[in-house]
DNA sequence: ATTTGTGGCCTAACCGATTTAGCAAATTGT
DNA sequence: ACAATTTGCTAAATCGGTTAGGCCACAAAT
């Protein structure tokens, strides 16, 4: 059962292989060929199961028909759900998805993205580490077809889908002011992400507005790669004095699933001691004890936008940057006080 | 900032695109290019960025150095933590990964199977839905290298890399017997797959071994695609008269988290009510209320076995299929009844 | 009768690499 | 001094498609 390739064909039709290719590509018509040709090369080909090898194909076109995905990590549910929603939507186009996770290194990204030039891809769908502006304005200036998603560069113009960080902490510091919290501290993660730093913005802004001082340990900073080695005595500090803070907005999902984790162990009341909302999810948030409040990333829409704004720019030459900022949504369970 | 291919640098270099070629592939010494040529030509490939175009170099060489995994869904904490663990191994052997979600469709896996076969992948890593023998068949009698995980065909003799599901639930089952539970229901999907009637073998057989008779209404299974709609009835079946059992193993992850939520809509403690076990865990499990007791699913072990099998495969023509049930690990926690 | 048009297909170049066979010059052996 | 090697490199085929341009035959128009 060897592959069967055009030559094949054209040989046991005794018909020229550009024949054969146009049929196959449903230009038959348009070519002039006759019924009765396009008909037997059809039959032939269903036939003996003919598949066009998409590497000669793509080479002689200039597109192979894949899209990069460039992610931090695809077993984190966030990363992994916008990548299942891209796939669909691109399949839909006829696009497959090549990925890989960078595991939130620099020089992986570089490595990637050029890997996946190298293999050709029609685009890219990048969340950046941010540490990789030189790739990214390489891209552009080659005039690359590239969406960014979930992370942007803020001093360089390009298509991107993000989410409105800001304000999703606004309203995860708004539910915890309203339910009669003061002393409200931050748990985040070290500021290399500009979306990290934009949550912060959220977070004092929305402090200052109430008139909310932001003392020393309310803020607090962990490593990426270190967040379970750092939470306990991350914990441990803002709840005792002299913080002792009476509310903990997270920064992220998994922030907010360790944070809970010590909570828990230090025999912290939640919500009656320290009450907390989580910017980010995860499937069992509504499980947990208690169920944790959380800000709401739509990650269908980053998805479905992403791949949207990519196949306009596959069509045609990009005639400007489609940039979004979509709205989160609170869901509000036990542990930020309230019902 | 044009592409720079294999004949720009032999036209700036005036020297052959061959010699250039066997040079940039590592080739030169045993090909016996002069030391000075070779650095002329490795300086120039430096200096222009040239990056070998994956396509033409495939369609040449036969390769593509690109992994297929095709999975029922990327966005399944379970799949997408297996997924990381085999792009982050098969990338130490320069290979790349195209993955693709059939969403539990067997025409899709079809497609998909296909699709990656145009692409010219090297080896697949196959998740596969089970209902499509007669791909699987025809990948073996093409000898194409391929690796079933998590699912495999009992009567197809292939590679693969699973776990010992009987063996998982028995230790499930075992938990809540060892803790005085008699009445102990299954909650499972319905039996299209394998590993689920193997799942449900092992709740039998530790049932029998206990003398627990598996009444009416003890086992419960339920659509995949359906799973929120059909447990609210599930979970009010078992718990009341007449079945009014007082443990549950739950044959995955998912059915486990959505059963907890119908047990306390329905207001059954948990354990003391009814007691229950995961197969299979999700990140939070520690934190909901109660705690999930699991059966753990070697994830990492599942990837990194794949990739190496595969990788045997595609280095040399298989001798003999590698076959691999993996053990599951056992966390004991509040839901049990334990602790 | 010659030109023009058109239907129906083919030739050949091209995409960008890899790889085999082999040539010319330099070196070595006898 | 001449054959035999060795050295250093190249030409050309190949992978499997796509596609512009062209050729031939026959019909219609002038």
């Amino acid at each position: 059962m060897k592959k069967v390739t055009l030559l094949d064909i054209s040989n046991s039709l005794k018909i020229s292989k550009s024949t054969i290719s146009l049929v196959l590509n449903g230009r038959g018509d348009e070519k002039r060929v006759s019924k009765e040709t396009q008909e037997k090369i059809i039959r032939f080909a269903k036939e003996h199961n003919y598949k066009a090898n998409q590497l000669a194909r793509g080479l002689s076109t200039g597109k192979s028909d894949m899209i990069g995905l460039v992610i931090p990590n695809i077993s984190d549910s966030f990363y992994a759900r916008i990548a299942r929603r891209i796939e669909k939507k691109a399949s839909l186009s006829g696009y497959n998805v090549v990925f890989s996770s960078t595991g939130e290194s620099r020089n992986r990204e570089t490595e990637l993205i050029q890997s996946m030039l190298d293999r050709q891809v029609d685009g890219l769908i990048i969340a950046s580490t941010q540490k990789n502006k030189d790739d990214i304005i390489s891209l552009k200036q080659q005039h690359f077809p590239f969406v960014l998603i979930d992370r942007h560069y803020p001093d360089i113009e390009t298509n991107f889908v993000c989410v409105d960080n800001t304000g999703g902490i606004a309203r995860a510091v708004d539910q915890l002011a309203g339910l009669g919290r003061k002393r409200i501290g931050f748990v985040s993660l070290k500021p290399d992400l500009q979306a990290i730093q934009d949550r912060l913005l959220g977070y004092r802004q929305t402090m200052k507005k109430y008139g909310f001082f932001v003392e020393d340990g309310f803020v607090q900073e962990l490593d990426y790669n270190c967040i379970d080695i750092e939470m306990p005595e991350v914990i441990k500090t803002m709840t005792q004095n002299p913080v002792s803070i009476d509310g903990i907005v997270f920064a992220t999902h998994f922030l907010a699933a360790s944070g809970l984790r010590e909570l828990k162990k230090l025999n912290v009341q939640v919500p009656a001691g320290v009450a907390l909302v989580s910017f980010g999810q995860m499937s069992a948030f509504d499980l947990t004890d208690p169920p944790i409040t959380s800000v709401i990333q739509p990650v269908d829409e980053i998805g479905d936008n992403a791949v949207d704004i990519l196949l306009k720019n596959l069509s045609q030459d990009a005639l400007d940057f489609e940039q979004m900022n979509l709205k989160t949504k609170l869901v509000i369970r036990k542990s930020c006080g309230a019902v």
